[in-house]
DNA sequence: CTTGACCATGGACCGCGCTCCAAGGTTTAC
DNA sequence: GTAAACCTTGGAGCGCGGTCCATGGTCAAG
């Protein structure tokens, strides 16, 4: 059993963090002492690294509170956590295309651009930005 | 010189949205009418497709205000310019980074996954998901 | 038995980019 | 002349994932 602060620590977060997962229903102390301390074990170590694996993943704190139900759940099986794995995997492949079409944007604007000391109104970039983003390629 | 809601119209955003641009500093009506009324030129216009410009290649509001001061400044050069762009690609390809880092985490969950019917005790992504994040891979 | 480190609660606040609302004035179309 | 559509200001609220603070109780070391 651990106080919140040896969790938070091997844990790799703040106490803020564990009471502020607790409000959230994700995380909650396996007992309290009688002075009202939260006190920890090893399955709430274990939720702990699952919430922040599961961030790595790209999963929102609201996602991850599907996934623990899931889990309790004993309808639930394997391939409804694969479903939402997949879900993910799809709106995470979105982003990388929407970040993916900034970075190019963005190779145009600097390839375009002699980066020499002229003054900004001649600057190719400053122009680029200003043009109807409706209007065809060009 | 169109009214503010002629100018959200073919500028492709809210009204809303440009008192929101004002008060951050970012477009600022050519005139009022007597009665208070904001009226925008073209200036104004090529103003908003900027800043949506900008925003889509990934440029915070604070920064494009940034690059709207060295359009005005006159001792700025395009260099300047180019050099936010450099910074800006610097940190939208380190998200990318990021980002492809999820989406073969994911990949890893999906993979191991036999998808099936069984319970979700013994679920191989949430067991994966419980591991420590620090300990080494496997 | 005091000092300092730790813990409790409740609530405010952050950044970001809007979005919506209420209460009222103005303009336009018929 | 009246109704609809538009405009004004000021301020609150949202989603997300925390972070920080004040105030006060608890615990361990010396």
């Amino acid at each position: 059993m651990f106080t919140i602060g040896r969790l938070a620590t091997v844990a790799g977060v703040t106490p803020d963090t564990l009471r502020f997962y607790e409000r959230e229903r994700l995380v909650s102390p396996a007992a309290k002492t009688p002075a009202g301390y939260r006190l920890y074990d090893a399955g709430s170590l274990r939720r702990v690294r699952f919430i922040r694996t599961a961030q790595h993943c790209g999963f929102s704190l609201a996602e991850i509170h599907e996934l623990l139900k899931l889990r309790q759940d004993g309808e639930a099986c394997c391939a409804d956590v694969r479903s939402l794995a997949i879900q993910k995997k799809l709106r995470v492949e979105q982003k990388l295309r929407t970040l993916q079409a900034m970075s190019s944007a963005l190779d145009d604007l600097i390839r375009g651009c002699e980066g020499d000391g002229s003054r900004t109104d001649d600057c190719s970039i400053l122009h680029a930005l200003e043009r109807d983003p409706e209007a065809g390629a060009t």
